[in-house]
DNA sequence: ATTAACTATCGTAAATTTACGATGGGTAGA
DNA sequence: TCTACCCATCGTAAATTTACGATAGTTAAT
């Protein structure tokens, strides 16, 4: 990856961190390993088109992923890109 | 720091990385060890006045500082907050 | 004092973000 | 088929972000 896509990647990852309800529901995936919307909507005071939005920008950093588990959707975390965000910020901070 | 504030933390610095321009900015930084205003307007195909908007968020951040080097301003990483940054993501990227 | 150089700030417009309620779509079980 | 449940998406409003030109402020030298 050249240093102009890692930078727009580095920045896209940034942005996907940039807010404390989406770095509250990383955390949480990281300690459950996964968790579904229905999960979320306790766990904070937000509607559940909120939370649902919140997830999409998470899943089009690429952060997350979804796989159908009905009648839930379950949450995961996207090692590969969560790998690579990891060793982007390493290396920015290097 | 208790967690609320470290999220809070994580998420502010977060934000000031999320613009690839911001980015780039800092990334001149670490190389140079510090610029002016000037110096960054000729790298980026930006109004002066933006220039100086992005600045203004990094030094609200905390990520950069700047000092009165007459008839410029001399603009350089604020090490104590940049390392703090640099914990927030490793630990968060544990 | 005036001027020149450098940069911050103001005012503004377009785009994006964040939040909500309401609606719609899909699946499992009755 | 119908219902209940779970969740995404739509429509929308308020707030924020990003960009610009124009203006104002600060300092050094004339």
């Amino acid at each position: 990856m050249d240093t102009i896509n890692e930078s727009e990647s580095l920045a896209k990852y940034a942005k996907a961190l940039s807010h404390p309800t989406r770095l509250a529901i990383l955390k949480h995936l990281e300690n459950q390993s996964c968790c579904c919307t229905g999960d979320l909507i306790e766990l904070f005071p937000l509607a559940q088109s909120t939370i649902s939005q919140h997830l999409k920008e998470l899943k089009n950093a690429g952060l997350i992923q979804g796989e159908l588990n009905p009648p839930k959707i379950k949450y995961c975390i996207n090692q590969t890109h969560w790998q690579q965000a990891q060793v982007l910020f390493l290396q920015f901070f290097s």
